[in-house]
DNA sequence: TAAAGCTATAATGTCGACACTATAACCAAG
DNA sequence: CTTGGTTATAGTGTCGACATTATAGCTTTA
């Protein structure tokens, strides 16, 4: 689970943090329902807290994209429909493309050393058809390439607000067999183009690997009993 | 000034939101210098609001990437420097080269006459050196174009997030007289492709022309007095 | 019966006060 | 004079209470 401390968080030294961070987790695994209104006080007991605390936390949820608010109405955990994960998608396509192209540029030696090991648990995990922990191999996978970029904004804009998305889509999506073969093929390209430190066919490979994973994913959804966004 | 109206926000309704629109302004043109402390009790009896209130402003000017907080600690507005301008435009090449793209496949054809109007209005200026009202007809166009893509999430992470920074960084190098010739040029070229509806020649162009963009404003900021992050 | 208005209730927005933490000034010891 | 520890102070984190707004249920009238 490398790509969670590959991103954050600080020791959460104060209570509205663990509350993000527990609030945070309790959302993108599904225990509190995609679309259900929050209510401050009853949350605010559960959790034990002041309800202060709490308002600051849903603050952050929010920043994350992951509640959306309105003024005098409320909180509430947002949807998921194809539109949005197409959106999602596009985004990702173009950032973790030009995370590609720098990371080809940036990365040090001992990195790409790192994120080939990682491609050869890859390997070995499909070998094992461990299919339940892929995923956390290809997030690992591609938040390397996003710390390789060594642009820090970048790096907290995918790893720390639009991957709670994809997170969050991941688990509701919940393909039980993915494309893990033919993403491996692709993910292998894209670190030898890295290894050749060719920037710009680092940065082709990868936006086609996004499309590629938007096509799979959009099927999967529609494929679905029903979405809402 | 479209691109105020463009971009957001609904009418502030809470205090929270208003103290959040002033101090966001505040920053971005300068009557809060840069690196500067903030003092929750002291700002807040300079707006005359509580301080529950004031922190709500924060948390939001935080998400804007507007101020930094630590825990315990407690918040100051960014700073500038060479590093955090580069990695800025970098994250604009790949997004709105995205956003022409979609813009070419997606914009009505009113929006696209609309566009060209703005352009229009663009060469009109030049013509009679009014380089002050520039910023704002350069805006206008990025704008148009973001808002065209019609990615609700690609609109909001650029316009109410990513440009702020860029104004914040704009009011500081304050270019007496930009490149705006050169930038017509470019702009017309985009147009020229979103008319056709040529998404792959937009998004180059557009890449291109921020690149273009980032070096003049690195030029700038570089022989500035100094600069710190 | 349906629609409009009113009332009661619950939830959100706002505030002031208290607790805890970090910083700075001060003092003491080497 | 410098360094380490201690204390005082200012600032942030947290909380409970009040004010204001939205919502649901009821009443009334056409």
């Amino acid at each position: 689970m490398a790509f969670l401390t590959a991103c954050k968080l600080q020791d959460p030294v104060t209570i509205a943090d663990k509350l993000f961070i527990d609030l945070r987790r309790a959302i993108l695994e599904g225990e509190i329902p995609a679309g259900k209104k929050i209510s401050e006080p009853e949350l605010a007991a559960a959790y034990g807290v002041s309800r202060g605390s709490l308002r600051e936390a849903i603050g952050k949820l929010e920043n994350c994209n992951l509640v959306t608010r309105k003024p005098n109405i409320g909180a509430r955990i947002i949807g998921f429909s194809t539109e949005q994960l197409v959106e999602i998608y596009q985004i990702r396509e173009a950032a973790e493309g030009m995370a590609a192209r720098l990371a080809a540029e940036n990365m040090t030696e001992e990195e790409v050393v790192r994120l080939r090991k990682i491609l050869e648990q890859h390997k070995a995990e499909i070998a094992q058809h461990q299919s339940y922990s892929q995923h956390d191999v290809d997030l690992d996978f591609h938040f390397s390439i996003i710390q390789g970029s060594k642009n820090k904004r970048l790096i907290r804009m995918l790893c720390q607000d639009l991957y709670d998305l994809v997170r969050f889509y991941r688990f509701r999506i919940q393909s039980g067999l993915s494309r893990s073969e033919q993403a491996f093929q692709e993910h292998n390209l894209i670190v030898s183009a890295i290894e050749r430190r060719d920037g710009e066919m680092a940065e082709t490979l990868m936006r086609h690997h996004i499309r590629a994973s938007r096509d799979y994913s959009c099927k999967l959804l529609e494929a679905m009993p029903h979405s809402e966004g």
